[in-house]
DNA sequence: GGATTGACCGGAA
DNA sequence: GTTCCGGCCAATC
């Protein structure tokens, strides 16, 4: 698995299955970075962060928060507007919009991802 | 292999 | 709510 629609190689597993499981994340909802790299068992906030940097751009980063449902350092604005237009509960609403509603949006890697 | 960077996390003041 | 600090890990030069 992990190796499904990117063939341009990755630098190791562990970007591979980063990317992997931010693009099993559904429009709508969000994960943070900690819970990905908890989710694989590996890396760390950082290490998924460090990633997300340079191959984020093959997946639906914007559905990747911080912790607490922050947004992508320097994407702050790129984010918002694909909540805006996936519906992505967002706190105090989609014109308050700073943060993801992790209480609504959290996603705990549906059924089939992960170690089951 | 060493040093530096970076889309992080949690705690405290 | 904002700011400062240490810890953590992977990619890059």
């Amino acid at each position: 698995m992990a190796t499904a629609s990117r063939d341009f190689g990755l630098p190791s597993e562990f970007a591979d299955d980063v990317l992997d499981v931010v693009d099993q994340i559904p429009p709508g909802r969000a994960m943070t970075y900690g819970d990905i790299a908890e989710l694989l068992g590996r890396g760390g906030a950082r290490g998924v962060g460090s990633v997300m940097a340079r191959y984020g751009s093959d997946v639906p980063w914007w559905r990747v928060v911080r912790a607490g449902g922050g947004f992508p350092q320097g994407l702050e604005d790129e984010a918002l507007a694909h909540y805006r237009e996936e519906g992505t509960p967002l706190v105090g609403g989609p014109l308050a919009g700073r943060r993801v509603d992790l209480s609504a949006a959290r996603w705990a890697g549906g059924p089939g991802v992960g170690a089951g």
